[in-house]
DNA sequence: GAAGCTATTTCAATCGATTGCAGCCTTCTT
DNA sequence: AAGAAGGCTGCAATCGATTGAAATAGCTTC
């Protein structure tokens, strides 16, 4: 049974003897088909196991229930966070998503979504590289009128939908409270210059700490966004003649680093000094003390990411305005910075 | 300039005053087509971005160069590590990949296997949610010639290429080395029974004691693998009046989740009580101490899970023989466990 | 000048499914 | 008994691209 591989719709009006245009309205339930035609076909269609060719539908339809991602790398607890929300959402509402991950490499952001368009993908969304600087493949797809929605990682180049994480207001937030706990030389490791990303949570440091009349000490700050580079950098930060007696790091992994370090000084984590990394990986419950940092809600940017795309398939390409949805980042207090003393 | 949106062969047709079929042949270099005309609708096509349909072409080929991958769950290490290494070739292949995540879900692994039909992906790569028992969306698959890799979670109920990670001589080399350290009291948190990869790693942990004399003890066994479990098993564990000397976890998050425990205790790792993990994550690096470990290479197993499909799609359905590739485990010695003092 | 060649181009079918319209067959009406 | 009406079914075009076959134009040759 069923060795010639798929069944057409030709292949079932051949069995009854009719007419493939008959088999098809019997299958979608147009009224002008007969009652007894209707049975015959769809039982014949059960049994022979016909499934509708979704390429053909989507050639006369011009509709491919397919979306497209573009992300940096998979390998992320936060991106697999988000990719896990676009996920869910995408799966109820009956799309397909294609991925891409660029691996931080503008070239393969180029190429990713021209294949996605090739593939005729209904809407967009994307993470930017960090190589990132020019968006004319991006503008590409929007002269198209294929939807886009950008999230983490964004540009005010384009007009689009967008999603983000409250960065600058996370970070600002962390600093406030290694402030409030008596911290008062706060180091912060921080991402490459011109990373948004990076950027605001920078800002937001040196905001917190200007607001709270501490001066910010260049000295403290250093482009260290990984484990490795976290053991050497704490090492030197913690030889100067005034040590700091706190880290705010980029992310968690950095921070994880940081605290190894100070382990391994033998300097007590949170009494001498306090730790707050960013992201709330998996990671960060698991160091010794537990790490206290800021939640980027993947899984809701996610969420937020899809919704916005999904509105706007719906609105048929109605011009709905575009929406920047900031995503509340949330500090969470562990075990590696001190409880509140100050209260006002 | 294309406002109409995408431009179509006969788009560059009308605005040459040539036929279709013509425009298709010259931008294809069919040889009976005249230079001069090539010329023009290639510089034509450039000029107004033309981009073959990808869907018609399917259609018509019957090949998507589209390949479905469905998965448990995205936001894990390993899972995203697999995945990564599948893209970065299928990528270079010329694929593109539709992903399913089923969330450890028998309903929608089928549904996820079903949609994937429908795309009409020429292969699909799977790993089985915790939830499966019956096979018939699978066999379905295969009965309709598509080929199919199963990795890591795989059942010996189907006849198709196969990649997992050798669990049972991964865990025989970690209990082995906690003996040869001189442990004698392992303690096993394992996966539930009947998850085959949790089976054959308590098998190895078993017997690797039994080949070094000692007694497998069902009071040391438990099935316990996340972090919050981990917590409790370990403090009533050390509670025993004659508590274990090691742990072997069925994975690292487990681990970590002894490790905290032990810290707590004040008892000291290794010196007092060795640990060992499952999985090298990146959370392994950053306990402290730093977990030893037994790597799974997901990337690794992506490559190797992708590669056989790709050999399979090259083999244009030749009877080639199912291969099952076991890829090597790695013990990872970091600080968790003693230096070896026992040599033979 | 008609037949033959060659160089180009166009026609038409195809992939699988959908759908407005035409057409056929019954049956009812007058 | 002829014509109208209604119920079903089939025809053909369509989506975008490809490709073998057919057609056309231009040119040579005797």
């Amino acid at each position: 049974m069923m060795a010639k591989g798929v069944v057409t719709i030709k292949d079932l009006a051949d069995e009854l003897g009719i007419a493939p245009s008959t088999v098809s309205k019997a299958l979608r339930n147009n009224p002008a088909i007969s009652e007894e035609t209707r049975k015959k076909v769809n039982d014949l269609a059960r049994r022979m196991n016909y499934k509708p060719n979704a390429i053909a539908l989507s050639l006369r339809s011009n509709r491919t229930k397919t979306l497209g991602l573009v992300i940096p790398e998979i390998v992320h607890h936060f991106f697999s966070l988000v990719i896990a929300g676009i996920e869910d959402l995408a799966y109820d509402a009956g799309y397909n998503m294609i991925i891409f991950q660029t691996n931080e490499s503008y070239n393969r952001e180029v190429i990713g979504v021209q294949t996605l368009l090739a593939s005729r993908v209904e809407g967009i969304l994307i993470s930017l590289s960090k190589e990132t600087r020019n968006y004319d493949h991006l503008r590409n797809a929007l002269d198209q009128g294929i939807p886009m929605v950008m999230f983490d990682r964004v540009t005010s180049d384009l007009e689009t939908d967008k999603v983000t994480v409250d960065d600058y207001h996370g970070a600002y937030m962390a600093v406030n409270h290694l402030i409030r706990t008596g911290c008062r030389r706060i180091s912060h490791l921080s991402g490459p210059p011109g990373l948004p990303i990076a950027d605001l949570r920078r800002m937001g440091y040196s905001d917190a700490l200007r607001d709270n009349n501490l001066e910010v000490n260049r000295d403290l700050i250093m482009y260290c966004d990984n484990f490795k580079q976290a053991r050497i950098r704490t090492k030197q930060l913690m030889n100067m003649t005034q040590p700091p007696d706190a880290f705010f790091t980029v992310n968690d992994l950095t921070a994880t680093g940081v605290i190894k370090s100070l382990l391994e000084l033998a300097i007590p984590i949170p009494q001498q000094v306090s730790v707050i990394g960013f992201s709330n990986d998996e990671l960060s419950q698991v160091t010794h003390p537990a790490l206290s940092t800021v939640d980027q809600h993947g899984y809701q940017i996610g969420q937020a990411s899809i919704q916005l795309l999904l509105d706007r398939l719906m609105a048929q390409g109605a011009a709905l305005p575009f929406i920047h949805h900031v995503i509340k980042s949330e500090l969470i207090l562990r075990d590696s910075t001190r409880i509140s003393i100050l209260s006002e």
